[in-house]
DNA sequence: TATAATAAGGTCAGGGAAAGTCAGAAAGCC
DNA sequence: GGCTTTCTGACTTTCCCTGACCTTATTATA
């Protein structure tokens, strides 16, 4: 049983996603209704609600802030991120390159969009001395791909 | 989802905007009609509708004032690509997302495909100390443009 | 024709309202 | 007892909005 309250909270968004396919959320005011410290709701949305599970966040600070949570269009496309991420060398050109192909192949990428990355993961595009290229244009085919999970 | 005034106002002007093209508005008349400061309109402009966001404003104070919002002009592939590749300094990330949009406002670019640009050149992204960052972000974004250029 | 009054818009500091971060305490689980 | 997960509080950053004061242009007046 043990139901912890980070349960307790993801649960209740996952319902609300249910219901409403998309939902803005106040985070002062879940964490009174759930009594507890508003950090708190950051930790639900930072280890359940992550990319990697096929979620989406953004929010607002400031008066009139918000916290918005969404399921991906493609999820598949966070789990790839997530193993980019997890690599701690980066990924070199050929394995790269052979990503995209496969992405476009699978229909996550335009032709446009997979030529493009080919174009901006290439070596001389990044322009740096290996250790450091690697991991480049590892976190940035990665921020690339997390952008199009969303669908726009 | 809490529209604030900021973005109520954005929202009437980019209304006007697309009605007619170019508008010229009296700012205490549109403070009046939203029952705020007038400064907040600057504010609205200011951090709204930005050259970088790809509008230009002009305006005139004393009798019979205004403020003049319209679209900037529409910018270039080849010509871009060309400063990219000849700013020495590179290029830091607020200037390069402008960029983008204006390619995304021309039709240049899609939706998905500025979206996935500006993903990959924000700073997390490329996530190097800043000599550096700015030239990389040149580079590789310079490639991408150059990409599109090409195919057909 | 100077000068004063009036009618605009501009600027900036600062307060308040959110959300983000992170180290470390507390609670569970082998 | 050690390891992982949960949870909090103090502090930071970002965003919205206003009010007081400044600059500029036009119009009325001496």
């Amino acid at each position: 049983m043990s139901l912890t309250l980070a349960d307790a909270i993801e649960r209740y968004i996952l319902a609300q996603l249910d219901a409403a396919g998309e939902i803005a959320l106040q985070r002062v005011e879940l964490a009174r209704q759930y009594g507890c410290a508003p950090s708190q709701i950051n930790y639900v949305l930072a280890t359940r609600f992550t990319p990697e599970r096929g979620f989406l966040t953004e929010s607002r600070r400031g008066g009139g802030g918000y916290i918005r949570v969404r399921r991906a269009a493609q999820p598949e496309l966070g789990r790839i991120v997530a193993v980019l991420r997890s690599s701690p060398d980066g990924i070199a050109q050929a394995p790269a390159h052979a990503l995209i192909a496969r992405c476009r192949e699978a229909g996550l990428l335009s032709a446009r969009e997979a030529f493009m990355l080919q174009a901006l993961t290439r070596r001389e595009a990044i322009g740096l001395p290996l250790p450091l290229r690697d991991m480049v244009r590892a976190r940035c085919l990665g921020a690339a791909l997390l952008a199009l999970s969303d669908e726009r």
